[in-house]
DNA sequence: GCTACTCGGGG
DNA sequence: GTGTACGAGTAGC
């Protein structure tokens, strides 16, 4: 029977284990496998001459079944031949840690290896098992009630299959509405569940979603219940009866999950919500904020954090994510309204917020879905060989591991234990005095460049193809005084044996890597399924990700095989070639390079025509080609018909690229925030209108006139207010802010006039600065009121404090100054002054009355305090300079 | 310019 | 479960 692995874990039986392997067949039925038989090992390298002791040592011992002596190759450092090490076999995989650590202090220990990996995993690797790949298994049918499943069996022989496909996975979204008594976030001590929703992919029993509630009006699609007990009670059984694969749910992971768990367990229901009935769900919450749950036999998909590690977006909440990629609206509840709704006895009213919780799970289950945010992630575990689980939550270093000890194992290498913490304090130190150096910045040549074209060149793949040319490995690093032709010298100095005495091991897995990337490429250009091409695409990205994991996996600390040496030979590589090349264009083909970062290098060219430009790139790339080695090659894909460098790291660009013969354009931009939080959305379309005219027009003095048309603008109130709106979330009790922050001060005033709808904790606050001589914490004020009211905003707060930053930078590195870039005209002329003065000296800090003494962090545009009296600019020794401000 | 600290998302 | 844990963005020197 051929199934797909979609997870794993192990049973005691008889003080045995059994290996439980949950999958769908190809009819997407859910099986579960039982393997009996396999047993938890591990190696021990004894020190000089003590094989004796350690093995006197293990037979004391009575979890070990057999110990025995196997020759194997030791992971650092190059060696001709394999070790003698001891292999020990135990009994339970729940008594191997304390068996290695035992052996870890005996002294005739010389170092252990694979002694912590996780069972699943060890049984994994032998039988060459990856989550979400295929296998076909020999085996009977057994009659249990431990595991739900269509089908039990025992496994008697296991193969890989290696298959592109997936089986039809089923999705369930979870949603819960909770009421807090405490007035902050819900705590599931205390408060309970009012509504689950649940929607589902493919439809269940012809229902896309389903509501529990304890409240409303029961229908096809709403299911009243008596109690919160009935309810959670119901939601088990349709787990049960649907029997999803995936669960998911926006933000799951960090409230809905636990929260569920901790109802499930004081209720005293019980939490069998997996595919077994002796396991319960768990969640566990390793650091603050950060929670993982385990559902057996089943994976939790956080659609949240899928989309927060796939997408770039200003914000993350539910209604703005689902908006931008769903194009669906939320059904708005704000939150102080539950509770209203849900007591206000009022049937309409419950079925407003019945359906608000419906909404919710199906924007949760549609995004993961429709967008297909788990396609990466399956093609990551098929290559890694790591559950989908753990491909989901894991980082890059556990899939790095995972493959390198498969591959490690295939050649008859054992792959060190992680380090301990005092280990890994120990490699912290070590990488802090000798430093691991990064790639090469070329020192830019900034401001624009619209004077003929940039010629993009590109290492491809840069690190995994230096692992692959140097043969750098922690099986072929040598350490020695050896030299000689085995032996492969990098630019740094560091040495490798060569290739052809023994290829390394990341070398061997970084060439497939990048032959299957380039043919998953290849595919995807001819593939006319759009949603095969999404899978392709996908893959070739996972291909990506995995394979340049593998350098920061050397210099990470707490890798296995943390190699500072390694780490630190790749980027000397990377430097040493981008600097040969650079050097090549500048001072023997004669061109200007403008820029370049790590793997990269920018050319400039006196073409201006894109057709000739391409030429004169194709030609470029092919002279620097002929002269690098054949593994490492550059690509020639782009051409910037515009160029504006801002600084290191930080530049804009027109760029063109042929596709199909045809050009297509688009603009580039690289450190450039335009959008941030913190700033509003006047900020964002000025920098991006700027830097477009800029581009495209070519026109600096257009682009400043444009900018000084928005500070016009901002003077005479042109501006619409929702554009100048900057929200700011309250994460505490206003009260308990010690500083003065301004959307708190502004929650303050809110609270005063209408105590009921001012924005509570968690709340998100936008606000807009207006006019007023006050501090400027205390002159925010809540936009709908400052429409009702007709109040002014401040623009001198506007250009200083949101527009000017950004796009100082931008002008700055066109040559402007700074009084360029004010204008003249009387505001301006204010601007200046508060802009100048900071800059010249660094006494400023604010302005002052001279009678009164009151303190302004603008001044007022009167020049005059309340009071009458004088504004004076103030510095921190507390002395007033004699500079008045003029009045407006 | 760099390092330390905070906060997200959910009700 | 043979366990292990984030990362961007902002404030502060």
């Amino acid at each position: 029977m051929k199934i797909q692995v979609l997870d794993t874990d192990y049973i005691i039986l008889e003080d045995r284990p059994v290996v439980r392997i949950f999958g769908k067949d190809e009819n997407s039925k859910t099986v579960c496998g039982f393997a009996r038989g396999y047993l938890p090992y591990f190696y021990i390298l004894p020190a000089e001459g003590r094989a004796g002791d350690i093995e006197r040592f293990l037979s004391s011992k009575p979890d070990v079944i057999k110990y025995e002596k196997v020759l194997k190759r030791h992971p650092r450092g190059f060696s001709r031949e394999p070790k003698e090490m001891i292999k020990v076999t135990l009994r339970n995989p729940q008594r191997v840690s304390e068996l290695r650590d035992s052996v870890k202090t005996h002294p005739a220990a010389q170092e252990v290896f694979e002694a912590d990996i996780l069972f699943k995993y060890r049984f994994m690797a032998d039988y060459k098992i990856s989550g979400m790949g295929w296998i076909d298994m020999d085996c009977a049918d057994v009659n249990t009630h431990t595991v739900k499943a269509d089908r039990a069996v025992n496994v008697t022989k296991i193969s890989p299959v290696d298959s592109a496909t997936n089986a039809q996975m089923k999705y369930m979204a979870v949603d819960i509405e909770t009421l807090s008594k405490s007035g902050g976030l819900p705590d599931p001590k205390e408060d309970e569940i009012i509504i689950i929703s649940l929607s589902f992919f493919p439809e269940n029993r012809g229902q896309k979603s389903i509501v529990l509630t304890t409240r409303g009006i029961n229908s096809d699609t709403v299911v009243r219940c008596l109690d919160e007990t009935e309810m959670l009670t119901r939601m088990n059984a349709i787990t049960d009866d649907y029997d999803p694969d995936i669960i998911t749910g926006f933000n799951i992971n960090n409230f809905d999950m636990p929260f569920i768990l901790k109802r499930l367990e004081i209720l005293k229901v019980p939490r069998t919500i997996g595919r077994c009935s002796d396991k319960q769900a768990y969640t566990k919450e390793i650091i603050k904020n950060r929670a993982r749950s385990s559902v057996p036999g089943r994976v939790v998909a956080d659609s949240y954090q899928l989309v927060k590690k796939n997408f770039s977006f200003k914000r993350y909440g539910l209604t703005d994510v689902s908006r931008i990629l769903l194009k669906q609206e939320k059904l708005d509840v704000a939150h102080s309204e539950i509770s209203k709704l849900w007591n206000s006895g009022d049937k309409d009213k419950i079925a407003r917020l019945i359906e608000y919780a419906r909404k919710d799970a199906e924007l949760a289950l549609d995004l993961v879905v429709k967008k297909q945010l788990l396609d990466k992630y399956i093609e990551l575990s098929k290559l890694s060989g790591l559950l989908l689980q753990d491909s989901l939550d894991g980082g890059e270093a556990t899939r790095v591991e995972n493959l390198l000890l498969r591959e490690f194992n295939k050649r008859d290498y054992v792959m060190p234990c992680k380090p301990d913490s005092s280990e890994i304090s120990k490699k912290e130190r070590e990488k802090e005095d000798q430093g691991l150096k990064g790639g090469f910045v070329l020192t830019p040549k900034v401001g624009l460049h619209s004077d003929g074209l940039i010629v993009v060149l590109d290492f491809r793949s840069m690190y995994p193809s230096i692992f692959r040319s140097y043969n750098i490995c922690p099986t072929t690093i040598v350490n020695g005084p050896e030299e000689g032709p085995e032996i492969i010298k990098t630019p740094a100095g560091y040495k490798f044996i060569a290739k052809d005495v023994q290829e390394g091991i990341m070398p061997n897995i970084l060439g497939g890597l990048l032959e299957e990337r380039s043919k998953a490429k290849r595919a995807m250009k001819t593939e006319t399924d759009e949603e095969l091409r999404k899978v392709l695409d996908a893959k070739q990205l996972a291909l990506k990700l995995l394979s340049n994991s593998f350098y920061g996996y050397t210099g990470y600390t707490k890798a296995k095989l943390y190699i500072l040496d390694i780490a630190n030979a790749i980027t000397a590589c990377g430097r040493h070639l981008i600097h040969t090349v650079t050097d090549t264009v500048e001072n023997r083909f004669g061109y200007e390079a403008v820029y370049g970062d790590t793997d990269s290098i920018m050319i400039k060219i006196p073409e201006k025509d894109l057709d000739a430009g391409w030429e004169k790139g194709t030609e470029i790339m092919t002279r620097i080609n002929s002269e690098l080695s054949g593994a490492m090659q550059m690509e020639f894909e782009k051409l910037f018909k515009s160029f504006l460098i801002l600084t290191k790291k930080r530049y804009a660009a027109w760029k063109f690229v042929k596709e199909n013969g045809l050009w297509k354009e688009k603009t580039e931009m690289k450190g450039i925030e335009t959008v941030r939080r913190d700033w509003c959305e006047l900020v964002s379309e000025t920098m991006n209108k700027t830097i477009e005219i800029i581009l495209k027009r070519g026109d600096t003095k257009e682009a400043l006139n444009y900018f000084n048309g928005v500070m016009k603008d901002l003077t005479e109130n042109k501006i619409p207010i929702e554009k100048l709106v900057i929200t700011k979330s309250i994460t505490k009790s206003p009260s308990s802010y010690a500083g003065v922050q301004p959307h708190i001060e502004l929650v303050k005033k809110m609270q005063k006039r209408n105590s009921q709808d001012a924005p509570g904790v968690g709340d998100r606050v936008g606000y807009v600065i207006i006019k007023g001589n006050q501090l400027l914490s205390k002159r925010t004020e809540d936009p709908d009121y400052v429409k009702e009211k007709r109040l002014e905003i401040d623009p001198v707060y506007y250009v200083e404090n949101q527009l000017l930053p950004p796009i100082e930078r931008i002008f700055i590195a066109l040559g402007f100054t700074k009084s360029e870039l004010l204008g003249k005209g009387r505001q301006a002329s204010l601007m200046e002054l508060m802009r100048a003065r900071p800059a010249q000296s660094n006494v400023f800090d604010g302005f002052v009355c001279a009678s009164c003494g009151d303190i302004f962090s603008s001044a007022p545009l009167t020049g005059l305090c309340q009071c009458g009296g004088k504004i004076q600019i103030k510095t921190p020794s507390g002395a007033t300079e004699k500079i008045t401000v003029p009045a407006v």
